[in-house]
DNA sequence: CGACTTATGCTCACGCGTAGCATTACCTTA
DNA sequence: TAAGGTAATGCTACGCGTGAGCATAAGTCG
């Protein structure tokens, strides 16, 4: 390689640098993402800028949410930074986003602020009740785009990736009727995939507004579309999802959403809220406690119906027993 | 929330952007990095500047790859982007890294290239022969480090660290002189948090570097400190190794690396060389083709030294076939 | 030809994930 | 007060992936 290398000039476009922030907390069964208003009227994530004295960009991000909406942000991790050029069709100069992903506890969250279910903005996504509706209308959708192909080659490769993003065996293709489509092969994990092909496929509002067609969020409705956020904002939403997904099976992120004390029936609802599947409790509880995630108070918890259950908290010291600790999906049914 | 969240002026300062790339091969059993040389001497990444015509970041990278190196990128991942203020003491605007990771066939690669060990960067990283050397020096002074906390809470937090990212196990601690450390703790991918550690505790020389402290290279050497690059590249690199070493266990990104067929062997030693463990044959074999990833060709390897090996071609119908397909790590001894 | 190296096949045990069945303990309603 | 419902929790059987070795095949080297 070249002694000169790297030596170029900095005729760089200077771009807008943003940060973004996916600020997500479970309450209930629901995932829930914070979002402002932009300016255009639609829901968007809520961001900020850096600034000279923000040493880190952690902390320039902590800092703007905090002055923001007064919450204290726990768990903050990168995401992702976004720079294409179709962002802002308007704008002449680049945007740049950097992304975080921010876990909060429902508690800490003022109750007044709009957060937004995480399944309405992806609701192909969740399988919690079995096979999300979204896909009825979604799917024969991506067939019809798979088939509009220009040439074999690009067929095939659409063909493969709307295999792969959303788990269908080809094989058991036309066994259906006697099984209503197991999702073995989904994986979870592939959120942006799925949404990128969705984009692909012009398939939601923000597809058409991409490429100039105003009033896009006027496009035929339809749940299984989604609510569709400002700029690439549901994106970046998608790409929160997704890893957050695959962090949960190696790293005890769950418990920030947590509070201090909780039962193990809670401890599942916000892991199935988040992986979007329902999983077997029993199965669920051994690998919790026997995996050593949890130990338990001596307290119960008092509800209506039903046995009470113990509370249980967080046990730190599994990082240490463990190289690799997180929650595995039993999966049900 | 409040309706004029995000609104706020575009009062940032203006950053210097740049791209760095980790581009990745592996010859013969070593895992190797390109660098190019830096104004003030020291190897350094790659880098090149965003261009208004660039339609997204991965395009811009791959352009000026090509424009320096003539390399035409397969395989180009997003690693992160870093923008502590720390990152250039001298200048006065901030300069924010969205660092890349990308792999190429050695067969790709300009010979004559400034390629760099990837573990003579991190040399406390690589365990194919058993524990790493370096951890001799390096845990020792840790220890020191720790030792050297104001306070006991600092202190705890400090071990916790220390234990967990060197997989240290603090039970087995004295039983020491029968075992010689097994290793099992280790988490392969805890690349970022092992070099960040060091640095902390000043064990690397960046680390002085940073501080203000020039001629910080005229460190006491010792090759267990590694080889420092400029900038915090170093740190660049060991997120790359940390992402790569994760990613090799749900997706087949190995291939990347490999001609189009390869003998078993030889995927072995690059899963190894990454991974930085060595790994158990047979095991491996059977994962490898029971798991769908390759499929023999007719053809068979005449070399030197024992019998032919049989030639393997990747399965790319394992993508569709297995929702995550990843090499999983059958550790040898 | 014998020693050595590498490739490849096969077995056996164990732990984990999958799937159910069973029991306990509290609430609600008749 | 008894019956029925719901939730929590315990326990077992099974299959598969993984860990660890033994054994054999098929070349090269001296």
């Amino acid at each position: 390689m070249d002694a000169d290398l790297g030596g170029a000039q900095p005729t760089a476009a200077p771009a807008t640098l943003r940060l973004n922030a996916v600020i997500v907390s479970v309450v209930d069964t629901t995932p829930r993402v914070l979002t402002v208003r932009h300016p255009d009227g639609r829901p968007a994530l809520p961001y900020g800028l850096l600034r000279d004295d923000d040493r880190t960009l952690d902390r320039a991000l902590r800092r703007w949410v905090g002055e923001q909406s007064g919450l204290e942000l726990g768990y903050v991790e990168q995401l992702y930074t976004f720079g294409d050029i179709r962002r802002d069709s308007g704008e002449t100069a680049r945007t740049l986003s950097i992304a975080y992903l921010a876990l909060v506890q429902p508690t800490a969250a003022r109750v007044d602020a709009a957060w937004i279910d995480w399944y309405d903005l992806l609701p192909w996504e969740d399988w919690r009740s079995g096979r999300p509706a979204a896909h009825d209308a979604l799917l024969p959708a991506l067939s019809d785009w798979v088939d509009d192909a220009a040439g074999p080659a690009c067929h095939q490769r659409r063909r493969d990736r709307v295999d792969i993003a959303f788990g269908i065996d080809p094989q058991r293709e036309r066994a259906s009727a006697s099984e209503p489509a197991g999702g073995d092969l989904w994986d979870g994990v592939r959120v942006l995939d799925r949404y990128e092909l969705l984009w692909e496929a012009g398939l939601v509002a923000e597809a058409l507004r991409d490429r100039g067609d105003d009033a896009a969020d006027t496009h035929p409705a339809g749940s299984w579309r989604g609510t569709p956020l400002a700029l690439d904002h549901r994106r970046i939403a998608a790409t929160a999802l997704g890893r957050l997904r695959g962090k949960l099976t190696y790293r005890p992120v769950v418990f920030e959403l947590l509070p201090p004390t909780f039962t193990l029936r809670r401890l599942q609802q916000v892991v199935e809220a988040l992986a979007g599947v329902s999983l077997h409790t029993q199965n669920f509880r051994r690998l919790v406690d026997r995996g050593g995630f949890v130990e338990g108070t001596g307290e119960f918890e008092e509800q209506t119906g039903g046995r009470p259950a113990e509370r249980f908290r967080f046990r730190p010291e599994v990082l240490r027993e463990r190289p690799r600790p997180g929650l595995g999906l039993p999966r049900r049914s």
